[in-house]
DNA sequence: CCGAATCCCCACCGATACTG
DNA sequence: CAGTATCGGTGGGGATTCGG
């Protein structure tokens, strides 16, 4: 196409670009921490090893699906590693690796902020809510 | 009704609690700070006050949609204030606030955590995925 | 007991066009 | 300049069922 719109133009341009801040370091991280359920995984395996069913119960929230994918996915990237015991039940157990748990103290450090601010947000939010509607 | 299977009281039971989960401070602000451009918005907006263009221009992956999107968000939140000049042309201008500012620290832990390791994390995931198939 | 596989919905996000 | 309105595609995530 020779010929196109500035509004074409400007669209290509920004579609380029967006694939850089994607890739960015900080972006990805908070996208992996921000999955569904990543942060309860990360804090239940603080306390050591747990077995499957041990993490299900602990986050009653995650569906077996999305606890198995956001396992997966923490393998995947070296955070927790999954071991098979061939016995009868089955038995698989998930641990953090060293890399899984330098991640600890920045959760913690959301986790932290979390709780001393979310009151502050809580009432900013209200008071907004009560002002504009 | 008086007769359901015990798979449909489980999930009943599941979903009532994940209420608690969700509301959980910590998975709040990690939704929150997870958001698409919010982590990219605080850094731009850490530098001082900015005008909707230029915070456009800044952060060329974002939709004005989008961008429009998680600035009301985060201001609903306390996180910024929003402050319209009456001119012409039209001029809004975002800052964050005292609480926003505070939020500052935890993202750079973020990031820094994301910059030190995310090399192992690549590689860790080359190898799981060469060793896997 | 630990998943894999499947179906399905709707919430999110992007593109485009229009307004004050 | 700084949005709002609207439409459409996509995929995340939940329920359910099947296998080892």
């Amino acid at each position: 196409m020779t010929t196109r719109t500035a509004a074409q133009a400007h669209t290509a341009a920004r579609i380029a670009h967006r694939e850089h801040c994607v890739r960015c370091p900080t972006n990805r991280m908070l996208d992996r921490i921000g999955e569904k359920w990543v942060a309860l995984i990360i804090k239940e395996l603080s306390g050591g090893l747990r077995r499957y069913g041990e993490l299900g119960r602990a986050i009653p929230g995650a569906s077996q699906k999305m606890l198995t994918q956001a396992l997966r996915n923490l393998e995947r990237d070296g955070l927790l590693t999954r071991t098979v015991t061939p016995e009868v039940p089955a038995r698989v157990d998930y641990e953090l690796t060293a890399l899984g748990h330098s991640l600890l103290p920045v959760i913690q450090a959301v986790a932290q902020w979390a709780d001393q601010h979310i009151e502050q947000i809580d009432s900013a939010r209200a008071a907004h809510d009560a002002r504009g509607r």
